[in-house]
DNA sequence: CCCTGATTCGC
DNA sequence: GCGAATCAGG
């Protein structure tokens, strides 16, 4: 399967919106995670928006060449099973957002924001302004039953994650000749 | 043990 | 350029 515009297209969308290597494998088909991995590497996309994870490790050996002209002979190990157990790919979590999704809580203009220190139960728990902030707290309206949240933020959190239906892959199709 | 990305290196 | 093997971490 060779990287077509079309698919290093997919490849990059999907890596931009979050999807791990695994997960775009499976989605443009006919690739590992490592094909993945790789070509994102030669795109020089390695580094998206999760710079959490500064781990820099130093060079590694080289590696060992499994020497197939071994002169060995007497292998006796005919005991191992090489099954492999088929994974069975999950319909659809929505395991996670795109970053580019999150919408950046805003302080309602109301001066009811609680704060960390006075947050309870019965308060609603959606967070207003940065954790890092020290004026960070919550939004304090009674909570909507079950939920967390008030009646507000509770249609906020349930919000599903809406997908950008928008296929424009006509400029594609232009190098076709 | 499952997953994740990172890197190397033979092809 | 490609990707399996491998590494390193969560």
């Amino acid at each position: 399967m060779a990287w077509t515009e079309e698919r290093v297209t997919e490849l990059k969308k999907l890596w931009a919106e979050g999807h791990s290597a695994s997960q775009i494998a499976k989605q443009l088909g006919g690739v590992t995670r490592n094909a993945v991995i790789g070509k994102v590497h030669r795109l020089g996309l390695s580094g998206r928006a999760t710079p959490s994870r500064p781990v820099k490790r130093p060079p590694r050996l080289a590696r060992p060449k499994p020497q197939v002209t071994q002169p060995i002979a007497a292998t006796a190990k005919p005991a191992s099973s090489p099954n492999r157990t088929p994974k069975e790919s999950l319909p659809a979590l929505p395991s996670r957002m795109a970053p580019a999704a999150y919408v950046k809580p805003k302080r309602l203009g109301n001066g009811d924001m609680v704060t960390v220190m006075t947050v309870s139960d019965s308060m609603c728990k959606w967070p207003i302004g940065d954790p890092a902030d020290p004026d960070f707290g919550f939004c304090g309206h009674s909570s909507d039953g079950d939920s967390p949240y008030c009646s507000e933020h509770a249609k906020l959190a349930f919000q599903p994650s809406k997908r950008k239906r928008t296929n424009t892959y006509g400029q594609a199709t232009r190098m076709a000749g």
